[in-house]
DNA sequence: CTGAAAGCGCTTACAG
DNA sequence: CTGAAAGCGCTTACAG
């Protein structure tokens, strides 16, 4: 039988409501002398709030919502670790959702689960959204935010990325700068992220004098087998290729070694994302290293001022380029 | 302003009780004709039930809640798949919590979460909960189970994993059939699970005439680094190497590599977990594969049966060896 | 088939 | 500093 605050209040001869401000701390409104006796009694009766009593009256919750594709993304762990951390840090529960990538029966179970909880706040992790479900989750008024997703043709949805545009643009520039002139991009999708990764990489190779071949663009989805396909498909077509993730790349590593290529002496390879996988594999793949856990860090305060009402702005944040020995020098055409 | 059955009675001029059996579809408890007229009305209020209000009420809920090391765990995903699957079919919600894998504050911090809620079972995966932890979780009364890890010595708490002895046993024997007779194995812990695995290789050595020297035994937390280490502790001390996980398979390849050591040919290496990452690198990894989705398939289906007041047992699960190239037979030394 | 009523465990104006 | 009371949104015996 669990312990409640009448309990309590039993034990200690108090009413229920001193022993609710005693318990949720409103100084002031109680002594000393009472407050000692209820927290001893308290941890004598192994008493637990009950979380559902309390949202119910209050119409409050404190926990925050993360849905997550059930798909492979192997970078939404480092951003849940950043969105942990600052919950923490506020007294916030965090509670994790998978939600199928491209089921929209999916997405809605699991924005139905969240809205019934009416929890405080909603951040969804590298999930295109089916637009009836983005509308469920506008009409919920639950303050929402999505990162690693752009929407940008909806002012009503703030969302948090890494410059896509000009991760395109200067991975393309860094293989550009190491003499490559017939430079790939695979794997990326029709998606907002994935026309900025492609049009950056666009606009480095034309202000570059570089026209890409119409097979340069391989689309796809930011998977393994894209860029093990786009290996056999272009051979020695190029001489570098950037991967719109780091699964695309190393799928491209290891088709070109069992294709007997070798990276980078005949190939390089470098990738947008930057997660430990390519510290995993030889040689380490030169990547545009998002940074991950800040955007969660950020998606959580983000999310905090439009709680409080405020207007928040999308936000694009910055990036750096790790090196790894997957970019050679391109020798036979530099001038 | 969020619509309540209130709201719905009135316009239906209805009870509320009334409008609680047809939206919870107590057949035999209302007319068709009720039905179509609430049912119809809810939707266009856009009605969502408050789950803080129907969970105080009934005092149960339909919510799983899973506890997950903040650590990487290149397998959580993998068990976590196993667990939406049954529960998406069972009709219960899931939400996951990440509790840090060796600081009981944060565990406990989890677990009073998830004790607030009073969820209606709780998943441990890979976690070694702190004793006292482990005390609040037992008092808690809510059904558990451990995934993943052992905790033998207790007979309340029940736990799934797969046959970690046998693992050990077995994949030892795999390297001594290919001629091996110097093993280490690398990177276990001094958990059950760390000992179950050593003492396969043990006896599976043993068994085979082959002492192993001390140092064959190398203890760690199953990381990256732990198996990157004993690469260049052991140089050519042995011929073979079992990593007790991928990771720590994955670091003593790398690790071989930078070193010139060629790999399978003049070291051969092994791992268990069998995940994804074993692909990724070349040579693949030759791996005792563990069943992890269907961990997390069983773990509901036995958390049900607790939750339904049913004993249940502890499981060891199965395994198969998925050959990869990292494993070659040692010429030198056999007969 | 339907309704009135009690109650789940808590918080918070209001009054003292 | 403390208490009595109302109420959050829902479910479910009980009575009809």
């Amino acid at each position: 039988m669990k312990a409640t605050i009448k309990d309590i209040a039993r034990e200690t001869n108090l009413s229920v409501a001193t022993v609710s401000r005693i318990l949720n701390n409103k100084t002031g409104y109680f002594s000393e002398k009472s407050a000692k006796k209820v927290l001893q009694v308290a941890k004598e009766l192994g008493y637990q709030k009950n979380s559902a009593a309390v949202e119910l009256v209050t119409k409050k919750s404190q926990v925050i919502a993360v849905m997550i594709s059930s798909t492979q993304t192997n970078f939404a762990n480092h951003i849940i670790e950043g969105i942990q951390k600052v919950a923490l840090a506020k007294g916030l529960n965090v509670i994790i959702l998978y939600a199928g990538e491209d089921d929209p029966e999916l997405q809605k179970k699991a924005l139905d689960t969240v809205i019934e909880r009416s929890v405080m706040g909603i951040l969804v992790i590298a999930i295109e959204l089916e637009s009836g479900n983005l509308g469920v989750l506008k009409r919920s008024g639950i303050p929402y935010l999505l990162l690693s997703t752009s929407h940008t043709d909806d002012a009503d949805t703030q969302f948090i990325t890494t410059d896509n545009f000009k991760m395109g643009y200067d991975a393309t520039n860094y293989l550009i700068d190491h003499g490559h002139k017939r430079i790939a991009i695979v794997g990326s999708d029709h998606s907002d992220t994935g026309r900025l990764r492609i049009g950056g990489y666009e606009q480095a190779m034309v202000e570059n004098g570089f026209i890409p071949d119409d097979d340069w663009i391989q689309y796809g989805h930011y998977t393994y087998t894209d860029g093990a396909k786009a290996v056999t498909k272009l051979r020695s077509k190029v001489t570098a290729i950037l991967g719109s993730s780091d699964m695309v790349a190393v799928g491209a590593l290891n088709q070109a070694k069992d294709n007997g290529i070798n990276v980078p002496a005949d190939l390089s390879i470098m990738s947008i994302d930057g997660t430990e996988l390519t510290r995993f594999v030889r040689p380490r793949i030169t990547a545009a290293a998002q940074p991950f856990e800040t955007i969660g860090e950020k998606g959580v305060e983000q999310l905090l001022e439009k709680a409080d009402g405020k207007q928040v702005e999308s936000l694009q944040l910055g990036f750096e380029i790790v090196e790894g020995e997957s970019v050679a020098v391109n020798e036979k055409e530099s001038e």
